[in-house]
Parts: C-alpha cells; structure tokens; sequence
DNA sequence: GTCTATACCAAGATAGAC
DNA sequence: GTCTATCTTGGTATAGAC
C-alpha cells in the first residue's frame, strides 16, 4: 500500500519557485501569500519553510537566479564584429530572452523595492552589470564613427527601457513572430543610435 | 485656548492623498498599511474612513486623477502644424509632466495589477486614450512622408516606453536640467521615427 | 472630525505528530 | 517531508465617546 502523503524533496522545491515566480508576477510580492503559494504547490504553508527560510528568501533567489541565467546566457553568445553587429545581438538576444520568461523579467522590474537592504544592492549589481554590456557597445560605436549617440549612460536606459516594453505587450497568440518583433525593434534602436 | 485635536477637513482629505500617493510610490500599494498613511499625516488609522471608504478607492482616486490631469494638460497645449512639430511638443510634454510627478507617474504604471476588476478598465481606457494621441501623430507623420515607421502601435509603445524610463533615473540635484533632458530624448525619438 | 478601543481576520512562521 | 495545529503580529474596518 502506497503511502498517500509521502516525500517529494526533488521536485516540490522547484514547484515551489515555480509557483511563487507566476504568482509574484501575477499579484505583486506583497499581495501573495506563502498559503496560496502553498495551496498552488498542493502542500500545507507549513512544507514550504522546508525548501526557504522566508519569503524574502525566495523573492531573492528568483530574483538572482534570472540576473544569474541572464549575464550567462548573453556571455555565451558567440563573439561579434562591428560595434553594429554587437548592437544588433544584444537586441535580439535581449528580446527573445525576455519573451521567454516574462514572469521572471516582469518581477526582476516591479519587486526590487520589495527586496531587503541587504539583498537589494546585490540584485541591483547584477542589473547594472548588464546595463554596461549595452554600454559598452554603444561606447564602441560612438568611438569609431558608427554611432551617433550623445550620451552613452542615457541611451543605454532608453534602449533598454524601449525593449522591456515588448513584454507589456506582446502575447504569444498574436500576428507577430519573435522574429518580426526583433526586427522591429532592431530597425528602431538601429535608428535611434544611427550617425 | 485651542483645542488640542480638531478638525481640518479642508486640508486632512488632501493630505491624507498625498500622503498615500508618497507611501505607495515608495513601498507599493500593497506592502502599505492604513496606519502608515495615518501615522504619515499625524492622524488615527479610524480617522481615514472620513475621507475614503477604503484602501481601494484611494487608490483609484490617486490614479484616476492623475490620468486625467494628464489628459487635460496635453490637451491644453496650443496646436502644433507639422507632425514633426507634434511630435516634439509631445516628447517635451511627456518628458516635464511626467518629471513634476514621479511619484503618480510610478503607481499609475506599477499598481495597475491591484486596481479591483471595477476600477481596472477605467483607468486602462485613460491610458490608452492618451496613447493614441501619440499614435494619432505618427500616423499623420507616416502618411504625410514625415515619418518611416513599420508599425505604429509597435512605435507607439516603444517611444513611450522609452520616455516613461526617464524617471527611473533623472535626479533633480544631477548634472541635467529639464531641457537637456528632453533635447537627448527629442534627438532619440526624432531619430527612430526618421524617414 | 478625530479619538480610543476593538472586532475580526489573515498574515508569516514554528512545533510536534506521523 | 508533510501534516495539523497554533503562536504572534499586524492588517482593514467599525463603534461610540468627546
């Protein structure tokens, strides 16, 4: 006779940051509770302290985990030429990464003020450290005459900021590839940043 | 001899607003309780209810004001001629109205997810109706030859989206005054609209 | 109109049985 | 490892005195 409430240490932890990831999207950090992550998971509040310490431990971990898998996965990008086709990656990469996990884009943007003080800043290293990858494109650009940019730091944010809007708005069932989207997108921050 | 707890209904409402506007800006409208507003404006958790039925309609009442005061200024600004000039005096308006408020500007993009179902769609059709001036221009500019732009939908959001992201980071006490800010900006959106 | 006091409920987190 | 049960705190909102 099969025991009916049994163990499932390998998979219930990631049910858990999986839930706790959808719901923190979907309702904000301080609106969900550690009972309806429970009661999403399908075990009692109390199973959940197995797997986290508190609540804020695990906001955090989602939270490093994408800024870890994001700096990852663009470094593993394969080396560019120009300073344009380093623009032209970053964009499609940027896109198509963040299309992919909107939940984890969405709160790594709307829950840093609902970090502690002690993991804030570090979140917000990993963000920056991004930030400087596009930077320093743009830099390189500008220094060899095929970029017009007038301020690096400010034309860092607003490409980037440009680009986050893609997922308030785009819907996996509608007219547009993410190819399409990145080739919108490219054609405007090509713009943006032309001499 | 005065009283040493009266009334101040002419000023209690709007600093109790005020207030709310300064805490969930800040915090998040979830992660605040009435006591914090209460305790902000030096008055009872119990004395709030003179002035809103609840902590929903608070906010509401934040945004929905802020929308439309949005609203009435771009569209108390004099007519521009060309689509290019319109397009201007949009990113100049969009750029110092939305500097003056930070604080509405954040939460009218941050808690839109905690608006009840009743009160979500309200302030939805605000916000799309003030994008579609902006949508309006582009596609004069695009049928006139003023503008190249793929997909003005796309271009819309993505030049707002550009714009809102001046207030993640403009500090009034840095290096850029108001007018420097929106030439760099004027400059970027000129360019990515550009034939 | 604001106060004090409180009803009522849900939150995060923990203890101990199984 | 998960359960049930519970502790403690703090939330929204209300009642009635002043």
């Amino acid at each position: 006779m099969a025991r009916t409430q049994g163990s499932h240490s390998e998979i219930t932890g990631p049910r858990i940051r999986a839930a706790a990831l959808k719901l923190f999207a979907k309702h904000g950090y301080a609106a969900v509770s550690m009972r309806q992550i429970a009661s999403d998971v399908g075990v009692q509040a109390g199973a959940l302290y197995n797997y986290t310490p508190d609540k804020q431990a695990l906001l955090f971990t989602l939270l490093k985990t994408h800024m870890h898998e994001l700096l990852a996965a663009y470094d593993d990008l394969p080396a560019q030429g120009s300073a344009t086709a380093q623009l032209r990656s970053f964009v499609n990469f940027h896109i198509s990464f963040h299309l992919e996990r909107p939940d984890a884009v969405f709160i790594s943007y709307m829950e840093l003020r609902n970090l502690s003080p002690e993991n804030f800043p570090v979140i917000e290293s990993l963000r920056r450290t991004y930030e400087t990858r596009l930077q320093d494109i743009l830099s390189a650009g500008k220094q060899d005459g095929s970029f017009a940019v007038e301020d690096t730091k400010i034309t860092t944010w607003a490409v980037i900021a440009m680009l986050n809007g893609v997922i308030t708005w785009y819907n996996t069932e509608g007219r547009l590839s993410v190819e399409e989207v990145q080739s919108t997108y490219w054609e405007m921050v090509r713009k943006t940043v032309a001499a």
